[in-house]
DNA sequence: TGACACACCAGACATTCGTCTGGTATTCAT
DNA sequence: ATGAATACCAGACGAATGTCTGGTGTGTCA
């Protein structure tokens, strides 16, 4: 292989290992050796280590495949897969969470796991600027406080509510004034997380994961 | 180690292994051997190998961290690393994006380059449920159709503007009676970008990934 | 009871893979 | 020129890792 100018090489190998990263799949030091055509393995790996010598990748010793981004493993910005829900019907949310859409990444401060993704139906959460087909990103967890915006189980389906506190009762509201807020039973309120993210996707196809064959 | 009910171990392994590859680190066999406490090597491969015959995972044989995630294993969803700038100013959007006030991730069944993001400053969208503080994601491009949402140049400073198209002229409409269009010059209107994205962050902390050093 | 499946174990082998040593040719600053 | 730095190459060693063979004990079911 010629010899190519300083450093270009370099970026280019960078831009190979990062995308491979990203995608969740760590290159051999061999595979990049192959996707740049060197005909010796160490002219792979001496890029790399000059990449670690940058700061611009990590790299854990020995191990296989053990090169990382620079900037996701020191302050620690893991980004995790989250899944994208179907219908939710009642029952156990772990079993629509075994059965996703697809996912979507989403970068955490706290690795938190137990985050789920709905796909919102009806437009009865337009006053807090939801509509209808936005994604909201949710955090499991069993109650909320009075004003948090929720996924719960009304009736046979997951909904997107904001909750209120009445004294001992509770009611969820829709943010639209055409629906009349929602008075379960007492004690008969499923919460099944609370909404901390909201996403529209005005262009791009509604994404994520493709379902398998 | 004990024996364990079926396939209750095995159901454990799947969600350690799921994580993993999540997570962008593929374990290795023996990984798994240690992270369960068995004792020979094989015992873990034995389940491995099973959850590929039920289908939930995929496997490349021979290769090193070899497990991959059934449903994810064909075209598999790139995700992209997309630069959130800070305040845009008057000049060349290149310089902006050289220094970004960090990253988010996005998925995108283009692997489209040119992607952006900016913090929303003002109500002036709230009509299109757009909020003070949501982050928009936008395609680079220099002109956009009649009632695209974009990132245009406005005086000094990059706003978030609905283009629409009067005739040969031009105008911006915010969002929101309170505001009235903006009328540019004839040919002095400067499009950074079309939104394809809207985000909200109500819970956790504005996120992304901290610069690097 | 006996056949069978299942969960697990022990040890070994072959390949993959990270690493090292030493070398050639080109570029660049002094 | 000349020495240093850079880009690349050839071949090898040893550790990490995937895979195989042949086991033991336990529960299930006919």
């Amino acid at each position: 292989m010629g010899r190519t100018p300083s450093g270009q090489t370099r970026q280019r190998i960078f831009d190979f290992v990062r995308d491979r990263l990203l995608s969740g799949h760590p290159p051999t030091v061999r595979e990049v050796q192959e996707a740049f055509g060197f005909r010796a393995v160490e002219s792979a790996r001496e890029h790399l280590e000059a990449l670690v010598a940058d700061g611009l990748l990590a790299k854990e010793p020995g191990k296989s495949r053990g090169y990382r981004l620079a900037e996701v493993l020191a302050p620690r910005e893991p980004t995790r897969m989250v899944p994208l829900l179907g219908r939710v019907q009642a029952g156990p949310l772990s079993a629509a969470i075994e059965d996703p859409e697809g996912y979507l990444p989403i970068p955490s401060r706290f690795a938190e796991k137990d985050l789920f993704a709905l796909r919102v139906r009806g437009d009865s959460m337009e006053g807090a600027a939801i509509l209808e087909n936005d994604i909201v990103i949710a955090r499991r967890q069993p109650s909320a406080d009075s004003g948090d915006i929720i996924v719960a189980l009304v009736g046979d389906e997951a909904t997107v509510k904001r909750l209120r506190r009445r004294g001992r009762r509770v009611e969820l509201h829709a943010e639209n004034p055409r629906y009349s807020p929602i008075v379960p039973p007492s004690g008969e309120l499923t919460v099944l997380g609370k909404v901390i993210e909201v996403r529209r996707y005005l262009d791009h196809p509604p994404l994520v994961t493709p379902p398998q064959p």
